[in-house]
DNA sequence: TCTGGGGTCCTAGGACCC
DNA sequence: TCTGGGGTCCTAGGACCC
């Protein structure tokens, strides 16, 4: 059996942690830039709104409803995710972190007789301890312990926990669950089995393995086994990234080669900071720009380069000039543009680098300089030292926040200070 | 006026090999 | 006029996830 912790509108839970005065009121999370809601607590949804809407288009609701607005704090937000993972692997062992807000564990450790009234304690000491609620799923498979976490999060009866454990719990589950929400099946196959009049997750798995197989091929031959309790979703434990991508959209369009170029810069210095710290050197980038694609009254443009580097590297320095040379060769004038980005892979350890004969950079001058830099900025700041492409003001790409919430738990000026005195 | 970011996996098809 | 068969590897793009 597999158990599936899931954080309940994780980024509003978050932010309520440090505003207890906004328990039971609407809260809405924004994506950079303030551009559209990521999350929303319950008392949110209620008023209709839903994830991905423009931030512009809601103002009023908004403000009728005196909801609540956050800027994302991803600093804030991984670090009580962290701090619910220790707890979660403390009490059930080995964990499979899936994504910010869920992981995977083992039921094995808990009673069988009692295994309901353990796991809503379980879900009792995270929410005492961190003070974010949790759902609680547990299934034969992956896909159905994230179902029944479903049921647990939106059933009150459940009390937050939910366990599929019968064939017949399994029937149950499944005939009541849209096959739209089913992990690993998307809003393109949705339409494509709608058509085929399958609207639950029982109706796909009643469907013949073959006809599944020639329609959906392997992804959703996988859905189809771990739907009939066949576990086959497993969850690769990997520690490198294989590939790293940092982009933004702008505040304003851009269409100076110049701006652009600045932008790159920034990105490839963020993304090769990350790439050495996971000790990982990259052999290829990719660069892309795009043009604004809600405007319709604009030329729209797109366009990528990928380049191979002769020998994989770290070096911001190098990174950059590959970058740059890229964007060269896609950069139009006229396009008035809206996001640019750049992409790190074919990534391996630093460890064991494949040297090229005909390279003439000198490596260990150039990691000693890269090393020296990264220890300034770390104790002095993150842009002391930068390219002078990447300009004087490289806060100008971290783009506007305007609801940003203090870093309460990983910077001391943020921590709470609490008056004793009457 | 204002519309997110960062990942993984799979497949088809092209390029290339003998 | 008629022009094979069987592979591997790589890449772009699609679909999906949170």
């Amino acid at each position: 059996m597999y158990g599936l912790c899931d954080c309940d509108s994780f980024f509003a839970s978050c932010e309520r942690v440090f505003r207890p005065d906004l328990y039971g009121k609407p809260v809405v999370v924004l994506s950079n830039n303030d551009g559209c809601i990521v999350a929303m607590t319950k008392e949110a949804k209620s008023l209709g709104l839903t994830r991905g809407t423009p931030f512009f288009q809601i103002k009023d609701i908004i403000q009728q409803n005196n909801v609540t607005v956050f800027s994302s704090n991803y600093t804030l937000y991984g670090d009580i995710s962290n701090r619910i993972m220790q707890i979660l692997s403390e009490k059930t062992g080995d964990i499979d972190i899936y994504s910010i807000d869920e992981a995977f564990f083992c039921v094995d450790g808990f009673k069988k007789e009692s295994l309901h009234e353990e796991l809503i304690n379980l879900r009792s000491f995270i929410y005492k301890g961190i003070g974010v609620p949790v759902s609680i799923g547990v299934g034969p498979t992956r896909t159905l312990s994230k179902i029944a976490s479903h049921f647990a999060k939106n059933i009150p009866g459940y009390k937050g926990a939910c366990i599929i454990d019968s064939e017949e719990r399994r029937r149950k589950a499944l005939q009541l669950f849209p096959v739209n929400k089913v992990w690993g099946i998307g809003r393109h196959t949705t339409k494509q089995l709608n058509y085929y009049g399958i609207i639950t997750a029982w109706d796909f798995s009643k469907r013949s393995k073959s006809w599944i197989q020639r329609e959906f091929k392997k992804p959703g031959l996988q859905t189809w086994k771990e739907l009939n309790g066949i576990p086959c979703k497993e969850i690769e434990e990997l520690p490198e990234k294989q590939s790293i991508c940092t982009s933004r959209s702008f505040e304003h369009m851009i269409s100076d080669y110049d701006m652009l170029a600045e932008s790159v810069a920034n990105f490839t210095a963020s993304s090769a900071l990350k790439l050495r710290k996971q000790h990982s050197v990259c052999q290829s980038l990719t660069v892309f720009i795009l043009s604004n694609q809600h405007r319709e009254d604009l030329e729209q443009y797109y366009n990528s380069k990928q380049i191979r580097l002769a020998v994989p590297t770290d070096s911001t320095m190098e990174l950059i000039q590959f970058a740059l040379t890229a964007l060269k060769l896609i950069y139009k004038s006229g396009v008035m543009y809206k996001k640019s980005g750049i992409i790190l892979t074919d990534i391996c350890s630093n460890s064991c680098i494949q040297q090229n004969l005909f390279d003439h950079t000198d490596r260990q001058k150039l990691n000693r300089l890269t090393e020296t830099i990264d220890s300034i900025n770390s104790e002095h700041g993150s842009h002391k030292i930068r390219f002078a492409v990447q300009s004087t003001s490289p806060k100008h790409w971290n783009l506007s926040t305007e609801h940003l919430s203090p870093c309460y738990t990983t910077d001391i000026k943020d921590v709470l200070m609490i008056n004793c005195h009457k």
